[in-house]
DNA sequence: GCTTGATCTCAAGCTAGCTTGAGGTTGCAT
DNA sequence: ATGCAACCTCAAGCTAGCTTGAGATCAAGC
């Protein structure tokens, strides 16, 4: 509604945590958009500030830009998020952890069972036969957590 | 158990569900080792497929190649691991799944009181507030994320 | 008006973790 | 002894997710 409901790039770093170089690497990779002040420089909306923090927690939780590219899909377009709209989406991202949540479970079942026996590798050990493999397939590298 | 100990890449390839090119590149990496036959072939010891199978578990957990060959460095040297070998690492691999589902759990926890006050996108939610004790870390969803 | 810091574009570089391709050799079955 | 799959090395390429650098422009305080 005011004119300082547009910022410039620098505070949305500050805001964010995010470098400058990062935010225009988010641009292009279309997950904010910006418009231009006369001499060109990008003005974005306050509110990009959350939409950008909802990335960053996204990533934390393993899940690449096309993914959370997906999510962000569902906040409207052409209107500033209202609370019903984040409440969608961070449910969203609540299911997503727990099914993490559940992966990770399983998985320590399933070395325990192994630890009992030390097999690790043997065909018939539950942690890695091939059905489970593909079921479990997914998170890879960037699925660091710290 | 002489010659048959040791097996070929291929086999150690099919026996693992790795490509060979991987095996190879990990061997660069320092991750496994291998010894030549006359004609330079490599040929691995078939406790090696247990090795790259703990390998591909550790990753699938999040852990970086770097990590993982820290974990490896507890195995015995000059001797074929045994299950008390396996047993001790298994059990390192079990303490970082479960700090991995506290994060986990933590993180929900938080993202669940932000639904309760349909905060995701307010100023004042814990998650986001520069003002609260998140903001002492800095900017960005520091709160939810650490 | 001047200076300084913030911003711009575009291209290239970087880490991780591999794969792919070219060109050549080995080893085992027939 | 021959054929061919499997193996070898080395270099380059690829995806993801950015950063860095060059060279230029913009915006704001004094």
């Amino acid at each position: 509604m005011h004119r300082n409901d547009l910022i410039p790039i620098g505070t949305l770093s500050r805001r964010t945590g995010l470098a400058v170089s990062a935010i225009r690497y988010y641009e292009d990779r279309g997950l904010v958009t910006s418009i231009r002040t006369g001499g060109n420089q990008r003005r974005f909306l306050r509110s990009d500030i959350r939409r950008l923090s909802f990335v960053q927690i996204a990533q934390k939780l393993g899940l690449g830009l096309a993914e959370i590219e997906r999510e962000l899909a569902a906040l409207p377009r052409g209107r500033t998020p209202n609370v019903m709209d984040w409440q969608k989406i961070s449910r969203s991202l609540r299911k997503e952890i727990d099914s993490r949540i559940q992966l990770l479970t399983r998985t320590r079942n399933k070395l325990d069972e192994c630890i009992g026996c030390g097999c690790l590798s043997l065909e018939r050990c539950a942690l890695y036969n091939k059905e489970d493999r593909a079921s479990a397939a997914g998170p890879g590298p960037r699925y660091v957590l710290d």
